[in-house]
DNA sequence: CGGTTTTGACCAGCGC
DNA sequence: GCGCTGGTCAAAACCG
């Protein structure tokens, strides 16, 4: 990826980073053999000084990034998608000083300026950038260009220069992107390919599943060009919706909403796990026709509508569990903050805990299906776990999209694992704990009866200890540590993501009968072969830490989305818009 | 006064 | 069937 894409990053010890522009894609400068961006620690506002240097001009120039990387990233991320982000532009706007007025083709430039009206000065760069040096020079130009005619005629020919040069780089950027478009569907067909592989290898054929023959033909046949990933960074609710569909469902959706809300979709809808193999059919024996159990409940507490008696077929979907998502975060709060309001309910003591467990409900909207336990850790009472389950059925406040988000795509990873055994399932047996790769220490999936849960630990995973770095800077507000604080939105945001492109790995460990291969599991403590080269070493950076996964998500999303949204003058928390952009702030805040 | 929290009671699932 | 446990209900208490 970085050798298509004509930049490369890499850092020295001391923490600077430098952003290797190679040379074909420098043929603007011809003169130029290599640019360097150096990415400098600037201690006064918490942000990156961006400096460009080239060998053959003097050109340096500061732009303020929010973009903190630390010089722990392992080897095998030294060469990372440096996209082409819009640091062209930054070098377009830099270009000035006496630098191009020595530039001597200038008519050489002239000839890719025929068409002004393409050519925009005001580019947004989505990164803010602080073109402080521009605008001295600006002054300098507006000084020199009075009495002299020549040099205001100066002044406009090197407008023009890099007006075209400007272009120019528009047109690179297109390209680039396409080139990543390619090598990220290239990566998906080789992964689908990866996962099939492994499952003939442990002899799961699996004749009859269509779908999974569907899903690698649609692969196969390059149908799959959106990553996936991004398509879902916009979809705070609703997993059922694009996942289990399920046939049934119209004769259950007369009824299909206790609460009375319309589209109102549950995980636990969503991650049903038939366990009538296991037990051989409905052993509850119900042809008078079976609800859910909590819809059982709610009918008999009169608090719903009464759904319609289903039909035998779904009796065998009486036992279902449901997906959970748990969040393991250090807190002094009897609470995380994550954007919602909540009722508390009911309070236990559960086995092995001393501690309390609280039970709350969702309270943004009547009828919000969304239900989460808090309790203390009984090892380590500073450890909040928070424990999510079901899905919104309202409009969420960025903050809460931000978990939302995160518990959607957490619990849609366990789905995409689950998806795969819905024949075979996952039964009750299934007691292995499976850790990702890219971040052992940061989720887990625990499929224990009777509920498959996701457990993100905020609690180590970017511990200081683990990647140290000089606390005086760049610190966006990491929810491990702080998770109480709004600034936890981010956590989720990246979280969501991260887990999300993790869970394409998740599919290897759940084999078609839903049961774990020990080897597998070894295999994946280790990151999984070509991830260094591939948009994965994005996820693996994005995983590994949170700072550098704002920048360099920003990154790869200004590749996808046409153009990044990264405004660290924003004052929304953290969002994703449907293009996966993520935005980031220097939480200072509140919400 | 309306919303939230507390807390004892109730219910269902599960294992023995 | 019984006991244990997790989850929920709902009346009373509390709070702003």
């Amino acid at each position: 990826m970085a050798r298509g894409s004509g930049l490369s990053m890499d850092s020295d010890p001391l923490g600077t980073f430098f952003l290797h522009k190679l040379p074909t894609v420098l043929n603007s400068f011809p003169s130029h053999d290599q640019t360097i961006w150096t990415l400098s620690p600037n201690n006064t506002n918490m942000e990156t000084t961006l400096i460009t240097s080239s060998p053959s001009r003097a050109t340096t120039t500061a732009a303020a990034i929010p973009f903190h990387v630390n010089n722990h990233i392992s080897p095998s991320h030294d060469r990372i998608i440096a996209t082409e982000m819009d640091f062209f532009s930054d070098k377009n706007n830099n270009i000035n000083d006496d630098n191009v007025a020595s530039v001597p083709d200038h008519n050489h430039m002239h000839d890719h300026s025929s068409t002004p009206a393409m050519l925009e000065f005001e580019v947004n760069t989505g990164l803010n950038l602080l073109t402080t040096n521009t605008s001295s020079a600006q002054s300098m130009v507006d000084n020199d260009a009075s009495p002299n005619s020549e040099d205001n005629k100066r002044t406009k020919n090197e407008k023009d220069v890099l007006k075209a040069e400007l272009e120019r780089m528009k047109v690179e950027n297109q390209r680039l992107k396409q080139t990543f478009d390619e090598v990220n569907t290239n990566y998906k067909a080789l992964q689908m390919h990866l996962v099939n592989l492994m499952k003939d290898q442990n002899g799961e054929d699996g004749g009859g599943k269509v779908e999974e023959r569907m899903k690698r033909k649609q692969i196969e046949n390059n149908e799959v060009l959106v990553p996936r990933q991004f398509m879902d960074l916009g979809l705070a609710t609703n997993i059922a919706e694009t996942e289990n569909e399920e046939p049934s469902s119209s004769s259950k959706g007369k009824g299909q909403d206790r609460s009375g809300s319309p589209g109102n979709n549950n995980i636990e809808v969503a991650s049903k796990e038939l366990v009538t193999t296991s037990k051989n059919g409905n052993g509850s024996g119900s042809d008078e026709g079976l609800v859910f159990d909590q819809e059982k409940k709610d009918i008999s507490n009169g608090r719903g509508i009464e759904s319609p008696p289903k039909n035998v077929d779904q009796s065998a979907e009486a036992t279902m569990k449901k997906a959970r998502v748990s969040v393991r975060a250090r807190s002094e709060a009897p609470m995380i903050t994550d954007g919602c309001q909540w009722r508390k309910y009911g309070q236990k003591m559960a086995k092995g805990n001393p501690c309390p467990r609280a039970y709350y409900r969702c309270t943004m909207a009547s009828g919000c299906p969304v239900r989460k336990q808090v309790q203390r850790c009984a090892e380590d009472r500073t450890v909040l776990i928070t424990t999510y389950e079901g899905n919104h059925n309202h409009p969420l406040p960025p903050a809460a999209m931000a978990m939302a988000q995160t518990t959607s795509s957490a619990a849609r990873m366990l789905l995409s694992g689950s998806m795969s055994s819905t024949d075979g399932l996952m039964n009750a047996n299934f007691h292995n704990r499976t850790l990702l790769p890219c971040s052992s220490s940061m989720a887990s999936i625990s499929a224990t009866a009777p509920f498959p849960t996701v457990t993100l630990d905020l609690t180590n995973s970017t511990s200081p200890l683990q990647f140290p770095r000089p606390l005086s800077q760049f610190q966006i507000p990491f929810p491990a540590q702080n998770f109480v604080n709004s600034s936890a939105s981010l956590m989720p945001q990246i979280l969501g993501q991260a887990l999300y492109n993790q869970s394409k790995f998740s599919g290897l460990q759940m084999s078609q009968d839903g049961l774990v291969n020990p080897s597998q599991l070894r295999d994946h403590q280790a990151p999984p072969p070509h991830l260094a080269d591939t948009v994965s070493a994005a996820t693996a950076a994005i995983a590994a830490d949170p700072n550098f996964t704002a920048a360099l998500a920003a990154a790869i999303t200004s590749i996808v989305g046409g153009g990044s949204q990264l405004n660290n003058n924003s004052t929304n928390n953290n969002c994703s818009n449907s293009n996966g952009n993520i935005t980031t702030t220097n939480n200072n805040g509140k919400q």
